[in-house]
DNA sequence: GTACCGGTACTCGGATATAGTATGTCCGAGTATGCGTGG
DNA sequence: CCACGCATACTCGGACATACTATATCCGAGTACCGGTAC
């Protein structure tokens, strides 16, 4: 049920690189620097949100990783099931056809009840995740935290 | 991420405990065996139900499981809560506060954007959750089955 | 002076160990029953 | 005949192995840059 550290580590650095220019690419160990992470774990979560198309990766000298798309256009929900997958949290073995109890399979046409009511849930989750951008959480930080943000990367990518 | 499959047993288990008699209480091994599963493991579960006061167990003869008030008290996130744990599934580690971006203290007596908008989604799976009784379960489950199983359950507890 | 070419240093990507949790199983603690015994 | 006490059989509860996934790390593939060289 615990989600994976990674959503955060990938929150923080698409937040953090939506802070700055978008053709300047930051390298991995300014990232996991930044928030004091280890790059080398860093690396399997940056690789997985750029397989999603969430970020680009440049190799090479002044290489690194920028958004693939504007931070206006990323919701947090992209960010969490690029890491954490697109499957529903509850997967539904249909036991209600098993052991004594068995129900016909014929009956079993509609999904359960139980089933409904976990996607619904599920459901409702994604969409709140959906309604938020990179953006916003962008536009809530506390006031100067941006510019420095700014400062150090532009420091780091000197 | 992934619930666990216990999840589904205990709603599935605690549905069917609707459809007993609430005055007899049913074993654990008939609730295994009505739907397949290991009884030596479930019993982990019903205990966690049994813990979290959504079950009330009987040891000795003529003992067992019955629910610990009327199904139209238990919700659905009374179960996932006793089984998940009613922990949110994102822990905010504040790595905002580690690093070379680290943002001073008093700077962070708000909960950063990201804990907040993981914590709304949270709430919001919840409150889908919330939303739904074990009595709706039963109500809408396919037709004939709820008699099936109520035979059942006499038969075996004879 | 300019264009081409090769070496080099730097970046990310996937394959490889380790730890923690979910899964699965077992035996012991506790209780109502049923029988035997005494009044 | 009735009440009491005890042995018994049956139930759940918590301690003990195992499998799988998340965590953490390393080295190799690929790319842009920079200098040297030929024209």
């Amino acid at each position: 049920m615990k989600l994976s550290q990674g959503v955060e580590w990938g929150l923080h650095c698409t937040s953090l690189l939506a802070q700055a220019p978008a053709d300047r690419p930051i390298r991995r160990d300014v990232l996991a620097g930044h928030y004091g992470l280890p790059d080398a774990y860093l690396a399997k979560h940056l690789q997985a949100l750029t397989r999603a198309g969430v970020l680009h990766a440049l190799p090479g000298p002044r290489g690194g990783y920028r958004l693939a798309r504007s931070p206006e256009r990323i919701t947090v929900l992209d960010v969490v099931e690029a890491i954490e997958g697109s499957t529903s949290a509850f997967v539904c073995q249909e036991i209600r056809q098993r052991g004594t109890g068995a129900v016909s399979p014929d009956q079993c046409s509609n999904p359960c009840a139980i089933r409904s009511v976990m996607d619904q849930a599920d459901a409702a989750w994604r969409d709140s995740l959906r309604g938020v951008t990179v953006a916003d959480l962008v536009d809530r930080l506390p006031p100067g935290v941006r510019e420095r943000n700014a400062d150090l990367l532009a420091a780091a990518g000197g």
